[in-house]
DNA sequence: TGTACATCAGTGAACGCGCGTTCACTGATGTAC
DNA sequence: TGTACATCAGTGAACGCGCGTTCACTGATGTAC
């Protein structure tokens, strides 16, 4: 999934797409050594540029890891969506099939993910990133609502989703801080995921 | 929770306790400057000793670290027992009760929590911080087979705990992340843990 | 009770390092005439 | 088609900085005799 890009050796002078380069070198290194270990010298190296050139597209380093949390997050939503596909309307596979994308981003690319997730700072005042956060989460939720046959979102679909999120966000944590490792605890992730499914979305007759 | 360390004036040339004074410094400057900005120097200015003074009780800046993790951890999980003491037995009150604790936890002191959860590295060799994460998670194991009437711990505990546990980890990220902010989606807590326990735990007649 | 000595937690000065960022610049490109 | 010029993405050298860590040291303490 994390492909090294490669040294870059430039024909001319200028770049062709250096903003573009720079956040593929900053996420490959940043999956490499962890976000918090990026030099954005060694981004530029990779990228096979000038230690000043990324001040022509980022404000600064912290804008740089910014543009990496934010491609990300988009990627993630397209992996939902495309997930869904084929997939019959109205089945418990669907809501499944959206956790498994979620925690399978969190494993491929564990660093974008911890990025994506306010680990580098000033999230909160990027409203472009707020946004793309909502956008996801809409997927979900409309999927919650879908799934009780409405377009309209209610309160309980609100819950429902959030109880999901939560679930699958702090089960990618555990996963990706090898805690589960750790604890010697197998578990089947497809069974993990459809059960919780089934008890979230309400269908559960005791056990 | 976190109170500022005085700036130690000490009396004599010798300290008395500089290696849990060292601690409280770090552990305080790291909640307030998140625990990517810690610097050792810094925290040897709190602590009123020189910059050297650290390394004859620490091997460097990441067992300091270390330290605040396992300090934390050790915590986390005293307030958990604290919170079952009382409580009837047998009851989804316990399991929700340890919930809110977690969550708590992670809210009072998240930069601890999140050095807690594999954010400095090199937590995987550390065999003290592997064992202090099993007792904590057994705590949740062993109620969960109590509220099934059962000392012995079997798989469906194992499941059930590990939801449980997956489910307030995800919360308290999404919490201290800021993301439920952003989302603008209020949650009262006591519901969501007492809905998420029965969900879990088995006692859901389809809703 | 007094002295000698081992121990070791502290000092403070110094180090090398790599970093993020700035600066005046240069060379490629697109466009107006 | 040819020239002048504005634009701006890139260069490369330099900066100041604070950091983590090391070093030879010093002074307080506890203990053996």
């Amino acid at each position: 999934m994390t492909k090294p890009p490669s040294k870059q050796a430039r024909d001319s002078y200028h770049h062709g797409d250096l903003r573009a380069q720079l956040i593929e070198a900053t996420r490959h290194l940043v999956e490499l050594k962890g976000p918090d270990h990026l030099s954005v010298s060694e981004a530029c190296r990779l990228a096979g540029v000038s230690t000043a050139a990324p001040y022509k597209h980022f404000k600064d380093k912290d804008e740089l890891l910014r543009a990496v949390a934010f491609e990300g997050m988009g990627r993630q939503r397209d992996q939902m969506l495309a997930a869904l596909e084929g997939l019959p309307e109205r089945s418990l596979e669907r809501i499944s099939a959206l956790g498994h994308v979620y925690i399978n981003f969190a494993r491929n690319e564990p660093a974008v993910f911890r990025l994506m997730f306010g680990l580098s700072d000033d999230h909160s005042e990027d409203d472009a990133m707020i946004d793309k956060g909502k956008k996801t989460f809409a997927v979900v939720r409309e999927e919650v609502a879908a799934y009780r046959g409405s377009t309209v979102i209610e309160s309980i679909d609100e819950r429902r989703a959030f109880q999901l999120w939560s679930f699958v966000h702090g089960l990618s944590f555990l996963l990706i801080d090898g805690k589960l490792q750790k604890m010697e605890m197998p578990v089947d992730m497809s069974d993990m995921l459809d059960d919780i499914a089934r008890r979230v979305m309400g269908e559960v007759v005791s056990t």
